[in-house]
DNA sequence: AAGTATCTCAACCGCTAGATG
DNA sequence: TCATCTAGCGGTTGAGATACT
């Protein structure tokens, strides 16, 4: 499309941040705010992409980053989130607070990863990988077994990027995760956003998730009053909302209250489906 | 102590959606 | 409607750290 360049490459620094660098990034957000992140390197006396400030700011300097340690319920609502999300690693990383998507892909494929896998579970799929196949756990089959920590939480099969985001689209019906057999399966097998295995893994699986608008933060508000308001079908109207942080377990029981704290109204807050009984995704 | 293998994670790359003119 | 720009996302890479021999 002949589009430029996001910015002149033989003039911008690459690699590890310098101290001075990091404090130059830092007193300019903290005096101009987050902002055209194009123009900020210039603004600030920097040698970087501004796309490189960006995740500089967003993954490493940002105040409210929580580093250190995951915790094992870290790892629980990480494991329970991706299930249902896929490798949706901001979605993810909004519902922990103070970690970015970064740390969370990281720590997902460092640890969680293996960690699955020594549970014997397919962490694409996140079902148990069968007996000595661990090649077939590393191309996504899977068995037809449910998962052994969250029956009910099978993942999705990898919604292509972008094309079945809840957060950017309301689609007319569902944002329904699922594939029936006759789903086209990815362009390849290998892990992409959404997971690596569309391969008809779960052909009757119909997670039919529901995720509304604020997926993105527990109380965010919808992008627009439009898709707010998008005509939900008369077969959602009947279904009880359960927001999603209730769901998983998030709230620990409790009513999650981003349900009258969005300035949106009731269909702001996220909600599942509940299973029907004989149901299983 | 030195060399090698493995692991971790910050940073980069390529791509897309949405905004704008 | 189309072309372009920007922000943001997810996958991948590679330098440094750590473990092992």
């Amino acid at each position: 499309m002949g589009r430029s360049p996001c910015c002149e490459k033989a003039h911008t620094n690459k690699g590890a941040w310098t101290k001075e660098e990091d404090q130059r990034l830092i007193a300019y957000i903290k005096a101009h705010g987050e902002g055209c992140w194009r123009s900020l390197p210039k603004a600030a006396g920097l040698l970087r992409c501004g796309k490189s400030c960006r995740l500089r700011w967003m993954n490493y300097l940002r105040p409210d980053l929580k580093r250190g340690n995951f915790t094992d319920e870290d790892d629980e609502l990480i494991i329970k989130l991706h299930a249902l999300l896929g490798n949706k690693w901001s979605l993810i990383a909004r519902q922990l607070p103070g970690r970015t998507d970064n740390e969370i892909k990281n720590y997902w494929n460092t640890h969680i990863k293996r960690k699955l896998l020594s549970r014997g579970i397919d962490p694409q799929t996140h079902r148990p990988v069968s007996a000595g196949s661990s090649a077939a756990a590393a191309s996504g089959l899977t068995t037809t077994a449910s998962t052994a920590g969250f029956p009910s939480l099978a993942p999705s099969p990898a919604p292509a990027s972008r094309l079945h985001n809840p957060v950017h689209t309301a689609p007319p019906s569902n944002v329904s995760f699922a594939r029936t057999a006759t789903s086209a399966p990815s362009e390849d097998g290998h892990s992409s956003s959404g997971g690596s295995t569309d391969a008809p893994r779960c052909p009757d699986l119909n997670l039919d998730l529901d995720l509304d608008l604020s997926m993105s933060l527990p109380c965010s508000p919808p992008k627009t009053p439009a898709a707010a308001s998008s005509t939900p079908t008369s077969h959602h109207q009947q279904q009880q909302t359960i927001c999603l942080c209730y769901h998983l377990g998030v709230r620990n029981g409790e009513v999650c209250s981003c349900k009258t704290a969005s300035p949106a109204g009731p269909r702001a807050f996220r909600f599942l489906r509940p299973l029907e009984e004989g149901q299983y995704i």
